[in-house]
This record gives structure tokens, sequence and C-alpha cells, in this order.
DNA sequence: AAAATATATTTTAAACTTAAACAATTTAAG
DNA sequence: CTTAAATTGTTTAAGTTTAAAATATATTTT
């Protein structure tokens, strides 16, 4: 075996063990993140997911573009949707021109319940990466910022 | 507002940008593997988990250790299994002496077939990640390592 | 030994997830 | 204008996931 072989290996297995460490510490918080939007919020981690990117954008957004923002199925999107509705948080809107589509929207009740969640989050992350300095936050935020390269982030 | 507020504020935001990063890159990562998987070796992510906890140890494990090892339910599992089984992949084998627990075995078929998948896995990830160099990987993968501080790692 | 407690696993109910098939509508081509 | 193609959203089937209840067995207490 030529010594290149040798260092493309162990690179490789370098990028691996990243790979499964990312993996993990992943898990563990979304599983904490979970367990605490369930416990104090009576939620869901998806449902956070989908109010977060209803409360952004002003007027709402269509169910498509909301499954492209969150890279889940059209499918997957209709049935949170459908949840959230029942419970008041979100409504559907028709949108003239196109009977096709919906625009979804957080209700006032939905925006307030969100707000809520979300300034906990922030708290609940700050808490689990206390060890990391912003130096740190920084620097692997730089690198992941251009990653995985293979896979295009733009939609 | 005091000073201190503002610099915590603001890290507390770092942090929160980082960890939304990290789990953008790791659902695109997990996303990509699993159409991998599923098309090339028409098997799934959590398949190939199980399967790798079960090929790195040489006897097998209790439907328990690889419910811990994993850190998902133990219903998760069992139904992880029960397919694995019907495929002919893995088998369970009573204890002696207990009962209650079934240690659990990939067949020589699953053994076969996971180092099959295995290898072109390492290559996927490899390429996925062709960005980061050895020095990133390695550094990264500290942090990562000792993080999040708050969560015990071991069980 | 009987009762209480702990452990190991499965079952259940509800939600999440995907891919693929489908229905409705809009847009584009001819 | 009329048909073909593309877009939007829901439905369906299969699998994943969790928490909680249930089952079975083992261990400890009394």
């Amino acid at each position: 075996m030529k010594a290149g072989n040798v260092e493309k290996n162990s690179l490789s297995k370098e990028r691996l063990r990243l790979w499964l460490r990312m993996l993990r510490v992943t898990r563990q918080v979304e599983s904490e993140l979970r367990e605490r939007l369930r416990t104090e919020h009576d939620s869901t981690l998806p449902r956070f997911d989908v109010m977060a990117a209803l409360y952004a954008s002003e007027k709402g957004l269509k169910m498509n573009e909301l499954s492209k923002r969150l890279r889940v199925s059209n499918g997957n999107v209709t049935g949170i949707i459908d949840r959230l509705v029942e419970d008041g948080a979100v409504e559907r809107i028709a949108i003239e021109g196109d009977r096709r589509a919906t625009r979804v929207c957080l209700t006032s009740a939905g925006r307030e319940s969100f707000r809520a969640m979300a300034v906990e989050h922030e708290r609940w992350i700050n808490a689990l990466f206390e060890g990391v300095t912003e130096e740190d936050a920084h620097h692997i935020g730089e690198l992941l910022h251009r990653l995985p390269a293979s896979l295009d982030d733009t939609h």
C-alpha cells in the first residue's frame, strides 16, 4: 500500500469518527429538547420546527415552502399542520388565484404559544452547550456552514 | 442592561446558531445516507445502526444493551429486530439462567450484508465531508466529545 | 415461603416519517 | 383551444419513534 493511501485511509476514518460524534450529540440534544417540549409545553419537536418557520415569516407559508424549508416530505407537513390546526395554533388560508395551494399561518394563540417555547428553547440550548465558548461556537459554526460540500443547501 | 448581559446574550445566540447548523448538517447527511441505504442496499438507517452495534460486539447484545447503546426506546429496538429477524440478518438466542432476557446476534448472512454496507458507508461519509481536513475533523471531534456538558454520556 | 420490588422485554397508542400514488388545478405546447 | 406536462397538496402503506402499560421472570425483604 502506498503512503498516500495510508493518509487517505486515516483521514477517512477521522471523518467517520467526526460524523458519529455529531450524530451522537445531535441525538442527545434532540432527545432532551423533545422531553422538555413534551413535559413543559405539551408539544413536540416537529411542531416546534413548523411553528418556528411560520413565526419567522410575516404572512405565513405555503405547504410547499414549509416542506422545502424544513426538508421534510410534503405528506409529513400535511399531518403536522392537521394537528396544529386541531389545536388552534395554525390556520389554513386559501390563496386567491391558485386553488391548488394553501397558505398556512400561526393564529395569534399559536404565535403566543411559540414565543413562550422559543424563549425557553434558547435557554435550554445555552445550558446544554455550556462548555462551548463564543470562539468555539463561531469556529465550528463556520466549518459546518460550508458542509457537507456535496450537498446543495440552496432552497 | 449591563454589559455582562449583552455578552451573555450574544453567546447564547451564537450557541443557538451553532445548534441549528449542527441540526441542519446532521439531517442532510442522515437523509443522504437513508436514501443510499434504501436504493443501493434495500435497507434503512435504523437497521444499519442496529447491525453496526451488533457487528462490533463479538457475541451479540441483549435487547437492553442495544437500546442503551443506541439511545432509543426498548420498544423501538423490538420492532427493528423483529424485521431484521424476518430478513434473516439477525437471530434471537435464549440466555441460559435468565428467561427474561434475549441475546441478539447477527447471522453470518447479516454479518456479510453489514460488511458490504459499512464499506460503502465510510466512502459516502468521506465524500460528504470532503471539505473537512484531518485537523478540522480532529478539532471539532474533540469539542463534540465533551459535549453537551450537562448530558451524561454514561450508560 | 410470601410479598414486594426490580429487571427485561413486548405491546399499545399516538405521532412522525418517507416514498409513491392520487386528485385537482395551473401552465405550456402545439 | 386542446391536450400534455408540471405543480400543489392529500392520501396511503410501511416503517420508525416514543412513552406508558402490560407481561414475565428474577431478586430481595419480611
